[in-house]
DNA sequence: CGGTAGATTGAGAGTCCTCAAGCTCTGTGG
DNA sequence: CCACAGAGCTTGAGGACTCTCAATCTACCG
């Protein structure tokens, strides 16, 4: 798929020696729990995720958004204190991978393991982008800028069609990842719905106007780069 | 020093060979500007400095604080769209890399591959860790989190000297790394200081009640781990 | 036909923001 | 030696944005 790097040759091989198992869980499902370090690594192959924190009184903040061909559970590998979770938003399909197998990885093959970099800073660009959102944004613009980078990125992976996304979320999910109320989420998006800039139906989501909501939520990022598959 | 692994035999020549330069620059300066992807590769050595975004009509978000040992730079190498500026909040004293040296870095010594993409997930847990109180604290809770945050790195490094550690940011740094307003900002400082929590005086921190902050801001990371240093 | 998850709406309260002014400290120049 | 300017800190007041509480509504399912 154009959204994906091309391996070079023996790369593929090694993925497949290295892959141990596809797994396939339902909607919901804790791909890696909250606090626990799991001994596995994925590759998400098909379906939406995200990851998460919770506060011991129960806030969350989801962190980011997981979408086909994102690695899951890096984070975890090199984790200093309590590691995030991962949930399923729709079934998902996911590779995996032994986690003792990522420093023979690198070892054997130096350029997947520039690979895994890549993806780990790219990971962490939509994680500085979602920070400046929950820090700096109103709740108008922080809404304008979670629907442009989720139609932009399932958009980048072939999920488009007649000019509208699949959008699995509910409106907690949506508060969640925005620092906002349930409530607050819910009246910000009438609103922008009531003015023409977005629809939301049947689990579709369309930008009605781009334009507008990308001057609103003060969206300035370039077209999404090709990237590595692991 | 105890806060960083020791590395195998040959690494240090590869290093030493890899780096083109020390530089020092003064406090204030832009190790590299915002939007602008700099032709080169940073380890902190001595100083303060943070990465931030800006929008464009002005507000400012930091992103994360960089100490000695902090690695700089890495993200830029896979940006899509825009990229943070760097900027120095002391002096600072940076070793400096070329950037087309990563990928033979990679190649020819895949231990510190796998050390700078240690380094990368550091660094993104940390963005994590700033998302959820940008998101889900309020000011007392968030305040007190960055107050312990920082405590904790600056010890991590060797910066106590009796319960005391430098701290060299203005509240505007903490209001913007926190998604606060300044005089919020100062607002909540004195009311932790009244409570006798902290101590911030001649540019040194001190955590008068670091249980009760932990408590306060729902902390919980436990002892840093030793790092890798390139 | 209840039961549940999710969406919607209104009302009141509270946190946090903006505006504005004054204060302290430091460095500079007359 | 003192006036002055600038940066950073502090405080008060009023208002705006967002939150919590509570109730209603819809769609879907067994």
């Amino acid at each position: 798929m154009d959204a994906f790097s091309p391996l070079q040759p023996g790369e593929l091989e090694f993925i497949e020696k290295y892959r141990s198992d596809m797994v396939d869980l339902p909607a919901g499902a804790q791909i890696i729990p909250e606090h626990r370090t799991s001994a596995r690594l994925f590759t998400l192959y098909a379906g939406w995720a995200f990851r998460y924190k919770t506060l011991t009184d129960g806030r969350r903040q989801i962190l980011n958004f997981l979408l086909p061909g994102d690695f899951i559970g890096l984070q975890e590998e090199f984790a200093d204190g309590a590691t995030p979770g991962v949930e399923a938003v729709t079934p998902v399909r996911l590779c995996v991978f032994a986690r003792d197998g990522l420093w023979p990885l690198f070892r054997e093959y130096p350029s997947l393991g520039y690979d895994i970099t890549w993806l780990a800073a790219r990971e962490e660009q939509w994680v500085d982008h979602h920070l400046v959102t929950a820090g700096r944004r109103n709740a108008m613009e922080r809404v304008a800028m979670l629907l442009i980078h989720l139609y932009r990125r399932a958009e980048r992976v072939g999920m488009a069609q007649d000019g509208a996304v699949p959008f699995p979320f509910n409106q907690q999910h949506i508060a969640d990842a925005l620092g906002l109320s349930l409530v607050h989420t819910n009246k910000t998006l009438r609103r922008l719905q009531a003015h023409g800039l977005h629809s939301l139906v049947d689990g579709r989501l369309r930008l009605l106007a781009p334009r507008s909501l990308e001057r609103m939520a003060d969206y300035f990022e370039r077209p999404l780069r090709r990237s590595p598959l692991i």
